[in-house]
RNA sequence: AGGCAUGUAGCUCAGGGGGAGAGCGCUACCCUGACACGGUAGAGGUCCCGGGUUCAAAUCCCGGCGUGCCUACCA
């Protein structure tokens, strides 16, 4: 694209947005509805059209773009299905809210008009989250974005209800829904939170109507006692000897009320006595269900008192609270006020609190399809992972209860039935009928409710793919291979959708549902507006690049663990994609001129970090595999961040270094400088390829670019095939080699760093070891050894004399000797030493008891035992020889 | 009220029956020709408490304590 070479520091908006527009120019997202590759298929939870990208979505939609993007690689035909929520109440919210500003209200509109503004405004707004799931570097399949409320979907949905229906699966009645006084709606159960909240019981005479006395029931809402038709206690309880039908006098509205008997009563909570108010409270209803009593509503859809609310009607409920408590007081009934904490319902799209109500709606008998959706998790036709989440799926399933799916507002999904004006006949059918079918009247008027919106959403796997028609897309892509989603949904959308899907596709609608965690704040607080504790992912896209923020949110990916994060973390991680863009910046200096077609690796001519790190990038492919392919994103991502910062930046780079800038000789006697140049080139160009690759599902714009810049490259990252890994490359004997090399480079640099040895002076080092083989070793790699030590000479020999003047490490096959003439502090090596031997002799007391146990030399196992007899020889070994030193030390300190 | 998690370095967390790990932060020294968004070295832990199983427990089991979340119609 540009010159070949990067830039000092990697600079993230204009890289990423060049890459986006190429890879969906290309069509590289495109998913083929008839290819041979095996599919990999993955819907998108439909984020709500209303919505701005935050921490959720980021994190949801970077684990699906990471699989997206890995199965690619593999060669798999990837389908990512992306689309948005109509959102009935929250988007009609925004839009009446809308209208307010303008002082208009969606009544003043009419039905119609205001739909038609609704559609107005997502024309304008709705794609706004689509555009910020770009930013985010979501690969998705754009040319089939579907909208919930798109005319196919919409016909699905007619589909699935007249289906329904006329199984007798859904049902219309009147039942006790819970309804919001402000949506002016019913909502299902599960739209309703509970919040525990600090309230008063009251206590309430209810005088006899015959002769003296009272019954005292206990409330937490006494304005609802204007609908009482009852007070129920239970048979069993000997402080309540009245017979059933006599009656109480309703205080405040004077009426006669039957005592009832039921053993729902508990005797244990408050006086034993329970006032009954079937309109409004659903335990009520069911009592009054059972008794045949009668149901007054005495509050309005509205949240004020409607006509059987007497001389109260009018007031809101909560104030109708205090009037009612205020009149008891003043007639003497009420006996007291106890402080008491229970929980209230709010809605969840407004948070005002919901109002039981009796109403009438229309239900989705859920049991039939529960027990499908229940056999599909036993028999493992679709995994939930992590397992943790299986158990509360089969609670909620198995303790289900009918889902009322109307809703009183306009936005939606009308409800597909219609009524004969003249004769009352009820008709369900996919378009309007054009006359009654009962009695012939042509006067048919539609149902005005609307669809719960997940109703719709619970048909979005194959509502999405052209169902109700036999699609070729059905065909390839259902059922999708998983769900990545939060478990806040889990019963909201997975569970509905595995009850659709089964009923209607006869098949689950995904292999496996991976549940992610929540995104919090660094405090592990959940995000909200009203707390203002969020962060903005494109704020932090911004700030820090869309890679670093994504492996960020890849790496605490941890399972069944929320990921708390602030933009600290996200710091760091910028600085790993950095660290990755200046090791690339640096090989791509040096692999300017290098054509990889041209240079093979010959195995038989790599030095041994070469092979070292082919060995480490095999060990890490496999790894990433492995991780990904169990969704264990967190494992993924940071084996990456230790092979790139701590194998290939800290050793590799820095170990080739003489040898690029053409300063040592190769392997062999019979390369030269240049070729065997030539050959770490071929390797470091086969590492920074499959580094690059191995990283691109995380962090794909960093590493497109400078996959663009790498030599030999062709077309897109996306399409170069994700490392094998496995066996092929790796190399016991190098790995053992490095790690000796390493300890050696490492004890050096140790001495160095607590003598205060001056970074830039020159020292010289003696190794001494007994084993010959070591020696051998060492004495080979002594240019790696000299260079990455800093040494002006390096020395190897069989144990001899002890050099003067110099600072001792004891390593597991010998020792090291830094010479450290005429700077050596012999104080500082003293405590060095003592230091040292210290640590030794702890590990020496806990081995040493182990050993003294006689039941461990015989029960542990052989293996055990002697692994932990080598390693104290190795420990006292260690020791023996750091304390000769240190009372050499001492002398010398004694005589100076 | 039940259920599910969780408690490991100053912070955030991985790990998980036989040698306490990472990142950030901290300390010291270094602008070494990829990178100061960097390098080298270092300090720092009763793995919440108490029992049990085991030759061996941070890890498994039981009981506490702390924290978080979910579900629930007890007025």
């Amino acid at each position: 694209m540009s010159s070949k070479t990067l830039k000092k520091g990697y600079e993230p908006g204009e890289v990423e947005r060049r890459w986006y527009a190429y890879w969906e120019a290309e069509g590289l997202f495109h998913a083929d509805d008839k290819s041979t590759a095996p599919p990999y298929s993955i819907v998108i939870p439909p984020p709500n059209v209303t919505g701005a990208l935050h921490m959720g979505h980021a994190h949801n939609n970077t684990l699906q773009d990471i699989l997206c993007r890995y199965h690619r690689m593999l060669g798999d035909n990837v389908l990512w299905m992306p689309g948005t929520d109509h959102a009935g109440i929250a988007t009609q919210n925004v839009v009446e809210k809308v209208l307010a500003e303008e002082g208009l209200d969606r009544h003043q509109l009419g039905r119609e008009a205001f739909i038609e503004r609704v559609w107005q405004w997502r024309r304008e707004y709705g794609g706004r989250i689509i555009e910020q799931l770009k930013r985010l570097g979501a690969s998705c399949d754009w040319k089939r974005e579907r909208f919930t409320m798109d005319e196919g979907l919409s016909r699905a949905v007619r589909t699935v209800f007249v289906r329904l229906y006329a199984e007798g699966l859904i049902y219309r009645g009147n039942y006790i829904i819970n309804w919001c006084p402000r949506c002016l709606t019913a909502l299902s159960d599960l739209e309703v939170e509970h919040e525990d909240h600090n309230g008063h019981l009251y206590y309430i005479r209810y005088p006899f109507e015959k002769g003296e006395g009272w019954v005292v029931v206990a409330t937490t809402r006494p304005e609802t006692m204007l609908g009482d038709t009852a007070v129920a206690v239970n048979p069993d309880d000997e402080r309540y000897q009245l017979s059933e039908g006599a009656k109480v006098v309703l205080p405040l509205m004077n009426r006669g009320i039957p005592i009832i008997h039921d053993r729902y009563v508990d005797t244990g909570f408050g006086t034993g006595a329970l006032k009954i108010t079937p309109a409004h409270d659903p335990n009520d209803f069911e009592i009054g269900q059972r008794h045949g009593l009668d149901v007054i509503k005495v509050i309005g859809d509205d949240g004020r008192m409607n006509e059987n609310a007497g001389r109260f009607q009018g007031l809101d409920r909560f104030e109708c609270r205090d009037e009612v408590l205020k009149a008891l007081e003043e007639e003497g009934l009420l006996e007291k006020v106890e402080p008491y904490q229970h929980s209230v319902g709010h809605c969840y799209r407004c948070r005002t609190t919901v109002e039981p109500n009796l109403s009438k709606q229309w239900f989705v008998k859920v049991e039939p399809l529960a027990e499908k959706a229940i056999a599909a998790v036993e028999q493992g036709r679709t995994r939930i992972i992590p397992d943790i989440w299986t158990k509360t799926y089969f609670d909620w399933m198995r303790n289900i209860k009918d889902w009322c799916i109307s809703r009183q507002i306009w936005w939606g999904h009308r409800i597909p039935a219609w009524t004969c004006q003249d004769c009352g006949e009820l008709i369900v059918d996919m378009e309007a009928p054009e006359a009654c079918t009962a009695c012939g009247s042509g006067a048919m008027k539609q149902e005005t409710d609307v669809l719960d919106t997940w109703f719709s959403s619970a048909l979005w796997p194959f509502s999405t793919m052209g169902w109700p028609d036999q699609t070729p897309t059905l065909t390839t892509f259902y059922p999708t291979s998983v769900l990545v989603t939060g478990f806040d949904i889990l019963f909201f959308w997975v569970a509905r959708m595995m009850m659709m899907g089964l009923q209607f596709m006869d098949d689950v609608p995904f292999r496996d549902v991976y549940i992610h965690a929540l995104v919090r704040d660094a405090e592990g607080k959940k995000m909200s507006k009203s707390k203002g504790n969020v962060i903005d992912p494109l704020r932090v896209i911004d700030k820090f690049g869309t890679d670093a923020f994504r492996f960020t949110l890849a790496a605490f990916a941890a399972q069944g663990r929320d990921i708390k994060l602030s933009e600290e973390r996200i710091e760091g991680y910028r600085h790993f994609v950095n660290k990755l863009w200046n090791a690339s910046r640096f090989s791509l200096m040096h692999l300017e001129t290098f054509e990889p077609n041209k240079t093979a690796i010959d195995v038989s001519r790599l030095c041994v970090a070469d092979r070292w790190i082919l060995s480490r990038l095999d060990h890490v492919a496999e790894t990433v595999r492995t991780a990904l392919d169990d969704y264990k994103f967190n494992e993924g991502a940071g084996a990456l961040y230790q092979f790139v910062w701590h194998e290939l930046c800290d050793w590799y780079l820095e170990i080739i270094k003489p040898v690029l800038y053409g300063s040592q000789a190769g392997q062999t006697a019979a390369d030269t400088p240049s070729a065997a140049r030539e050959m770490t080139l071929a390797v470091l160009w086969c590492v920074l390829s499959e580094t690059l690759r191995l990283l691109h599902p995380f962090i794909p714009f960093v590493t497109e670019e400078i996959w663009d810049k790498l030599p030999g490259t062709h077309g897109s990252i996306m399409r170069a095939h994700f490392p094998a890994g496995g066996q092929s490359r790796r190399d016991e004997e190098a790995e053992q080699i490095m790690a000796l090399v390493m300890e050696t480079i490492s004890g050096i640099r140790n001495i160095r760093g607590e003598m205060n040895v001056p970074p830039g002076l020159l020292v010289h080092a003696l190794v001494q070891s007994a084993d010959e083989k070591i020696r051998g070793v060492l004495q080979h790699h002594r240019e790696m050894i000299t260079n990455l030590a800093k040494l002006e000479t390096f020395e190897v020999a069989p144990p001899g004399e002890r050099p003067a003047s110099c600072a001792t490490a004891v390593f597991s096959q010998g020792t090291i000797y830094v010479f450290l003439e005429g700077i050596i502090d012999f104080q500082a090596e003293q405590d060095r030493l003592t230091k040292e031997i210290a640590k030794i002799e702890k590990e020496l007391r806990g081995i040493e008891k182990k050993l003294g146990n006689t039941s461990f030399l015989t029960k542990a196992p052989a293996q055990v035992v002697a692994g932990v007899k080598e390693k104290k020889q190795a420990f006292v070994e260690k020791r023996e020889k750091l304390e000769k030193h240190l009372n050499i030390v001492k002398e010398l300190l004694a005589a100076s």
